[in-house]
DNA sequence: CGCTGTATTTGAACGTGTTCAAATTATCCC
DNA sequence: GGGATAATTTGAACACGTTCAAATACAGCG
């Protein structure tokens, strides 16, 4: 993995930069390593010098993204409150960033394997998921919700598996202005977010017992 | 699409044939178009001729199996009555039916993307997808139950999407004999038939209002 | 049987992602 | 500076899915 010198960096950095490029302009599938290669204006071993394979300049893509958006989630989380603020401000975040990269972006959706190393769900993204998962997890914590025991471990991976959905559907919305993705928020978020709150009152909280039971066996280690 | 003479559907059948022990052998990805050739006995374009690509028998693997499973599930639905048992009875009985091809169906879920042909929300299995929600519609209607107008013409879709969650999760579930598939199946359905009788319940009614109009704008015409 | 047109079969060729031995360039140490 | 060692760069080569012009088998007809 070279990323020793300056030098090599920099390197790196255009190939990655020529690479979205040609993504942005042709899309991931017709983009071809020839030409992002050309495009770096080296030639094709060059770029397998430094990257893997064609999915792992995704990666890179998808890595850079996580730490950029690291400080604007973080504002974003300063300035909200309520867990519904927090919700929203967090995948209202993440949707206005890879706005520009929606294409881009359904490469890394497109494989719900695990073993596929791109798939939100394969240990190749786990350091992103993990990270990703930490910003749910604040956003619960600091708004002093007061959940079932049962239930309280899972919160912050189970509204990470919702955001996903959320992204997912976005990423797949042709729809004007992907609308029908804010309509898609906006009603099951108010759904979440009911749940939530019969979650948090006591004579309703056997009811979730059975939930908690399932989260704990799926979540657990296999 | 040469399906005229006795002699070319035997030959596509052959090669279907071919293509299903090499793909059971050696998986989808690892297999090759030449191998698959090599043991139907012929060339490589000869396969072309009769499947248009190689997701193309997975495909006909797909629709054979969809044949295959109707009468069957059929008899499902003869043998049960209440919504649960109807519910299990097709679900568990298209899980027994792909259990020997696990891995092969895993290139069917694969994909969530709809432009791909091989994604269960794509043009292409559309057909397949119809029929299948078909089974859900009359186990619903069957079972006499008398659900919100709002919510009612989304059931089947629903419950055929709740089930593609199931067969998602089933297919890469590697715990033993996917023991945890059958826990998420048992839990989830206890609460899937809570919430459907909930949603019977006429003070409760106006809660599911709201979603109603969510699946009205999600499930209508792009 | 032989002729004609269609259905089938062939395998070389294309463009793809990827690999790799060899060539080139940079770096370090004396 | 010069020689050795490592880092980088090259482009041909590989196996893959797929295409296609050409070759072959077949069917119907006189």
């Amino acid at each position: 993995m070279p990323r020793q010198t300056p030098k090599s960096e920099e390197t790196r950095a255009r190939i990655l930069a020529a690479a979205l490029e040609v993504f942005r302009e042709r899309g991931f599938e017709a983009a071809t390593m020839r030409e992002i290669a050309a495009a770096a204006q080296m030639a094709v071993g060059a770029a397998y010098y430094y990257f893997d394979s064609k999915d792992a300049l995704v990666m890179a893509y998808y890595e850079r993204a996580q730490n950029e958006m690291s400080p604007l989630m973080d504002a974003q989380l300063a300035s909200s409150r309520t867990l519904e603020q927090r919700l929203r401000a967090i995948i209202g975040q993440k949707l206005d960033y890879f706005e520009p990269d929606r294409k881009l972006v359904s490469a890394l959706t497109a494989h719900i394997d695990p073993a596929h190393s791109l798939s939100p769900f394969s240990a190749a993204t786990a350091p992103i998921r993990d990270s990703d998962i930490a910003f749910f997890a604040r956003a619960v914590y600091d708004s002093g919700l007061k959940m079932p025991k049962s239930i309280e471990p899972h919160l912050p991976r189970l509204l990470w598996l919702y955001q996903m959905g959320i992204v997912l559907f976005w990423v797949y919305d042709r729809s004007q202005n992907q609308s029908r993705t804010q309509l898609l928020l906006d009603k099951t978020l108010t759904i979440v977010l009911l749940g939530l709150k019969l979650a948090q009152l006591p004579p309703l909280r056997p009811l979730f017992r059975p939930a908690g039971e399932l989260l704990d066996t799926l979540f657990g280690e296999v």
